[in-house]
DNA sequence: AAAGCGGGGAC
DNA sequence: GTCCCAGCTTT
């Protein structure tokens, strides 16, 4: 069935006035104070949502305070060099969001005069603000009611009006769009759709949720039925591929260390690290010829310092960490460069190779 | 519509 | 270990 014929269905009995009373005062009297609550400072509620999307509140919290006392405003960040704004998302993961954002933020001081757009179609056409983005800016910040549809929205309506709808679909999204454009506060959007997350992080949660503690269990057709920890469905993923890797941190005669940038497209794009080896592509025996071949450099191999397994949502990187010196060769690469001790923490890494360089420190 | 893209916390 | 999370972009 199509979705604009179920929406009607869905809601019919659905106290829609009460439900939006009881949720906007509940999420009044309990919401946590947290630093993107202090104003309504569109950029500010900008560089939040996307620092949440598929990040825990607490985890952002100490980034979110650091990224406004380094790029306070939209100009701050848009002139600031990429490199500077990575190492400030270093360790959020994701790291095209703040290339993103800072492709977006440019486009809001070249074009808009450094105000963030509240017209749907400005904002939407900015680097990063997908359908979830777009609607939680226009509600949170410009108190429009447009729907702000994440992993909690769902879970919380799919329990309240019963949806058995695979939330791990593409499609999913756009019945619960729906459901809220029919059933959101005109008054006060942004309660209402904060009002939902919030009670999808407090209450809602996905396991062991307080039902009890609810304040709208009354509508809520999971409980009745006792099907709260059945709800939602999501179909899951299959599991990771493990990659092995030799990593190598490769020291020069004045003592400094050999470290890269990556691609600036795909997995961790423009993050820096020790050079890899991908064991699955190079035969061991053949590694220093191999090396030598990428980067123009003859290499010794040294002590292993550590295994260090880092898992990704797609992928599983095995990597054995191993000391080397040079032999002889000239360092044949643009991407790489040697760097001291004392400045090589300067660089933005992921966190796989933060277990490294906590070695050298 | 599906796949690629990080990391950490809860259990 | 498993599951989950305040998603977007590219294909």
């Amino acid at each position: 069935m199509k979705v604009e014929e179920r929406v009607p269905q869905i809601v019919e009995h659905f106290n829609q006035e009460q439900f939006k009373d009881q949720l906007i005062n509940w999420f009044k009297r309990e919401q946590r104070t947290l630093p993107w609550r202090e104003n309504q400072d569109p950029y500010r509620v900008w560089v939040s949502e996307i620092m949440l999307q598929q990040t825990r509140v607490d985890t952002v919290i100490p980034y979110f305070n650091h990224f406004m006392t380094l790029f306070p405003t939209p100009y701050d960040l848009a002139v600031a060099d990429e490199q500077t704004v990575l190492k400030s998302w270093e360790g959020l993961g994701y790291y095209s969001r703040a290339r993103n954002l800072q492709n977006a933020v440019r486009e809001v001081v070249q074009s808009y005069e450094g105000i963030v757009p509240d017209e749907k179609q400005e904002l939407k056409k900015l680097k990063g603000v997908g359908p979830y983005t777009l609607g939680a800016i226009l509600s949170i910040a410009y108190d429009q009611p447009e729907p702000a549809v994440d992993g909690n929205v769902m879970r919380v309506l799919s329990r309240i009006l019963h949806i058995e709808d695979d939330i791990a679909k593409a499609g999913t999204r756009k019945l619960f769009e729906a459901l809220i454009n029919e059933i959101i506060s005109a008054e006060n959007p942004s309660a209402f759709n904060q009002g939902l997350m919030e009670l999808g992080a407090l209450i809602c949660t996905p396991k062991s949720p307080s039902c009890l503690l609810c304040p709208v269990q009354d509508h809520c057709h999971a409980f009745a039925k006792g099907i709260e920890e059945e709800l939602p469905i999501k179909s899951s993923k299959k599991k990771q591929k493990k990659v092995p890797y030799l990593a190598l941190v490769i020291e020069n005669q004045d003592g400094d260390i050999l470290i890269e940038k990556r691609s600036n497209e795909g997995l961790l794009a423009s993050m820096w690290q020790y050079p890899m080896v991908p064991l699955a592509d190079v035969d061991k025996k053949d590694m220093k010829h191999w090396f030598f071949g990428e980067y123009g450099l003859k290499i010794e191999l040294g002590s292993s310092i550590d295994h260090v397994k880092h898992v990704f949502s797609h992928l599983i990187w095995e990597m054995e960490v191993v000391r080397a010196t040079i032999v002889e060769g000239e360092l044949d690469r643009q991407n790489a460069r040697f760097v001291s001790k004392d400045k090589i923490d300067t660089f933005p890494y992921p966190v796989s190779h933060q277990k490294i360089h906590r070695h050298l420190l």
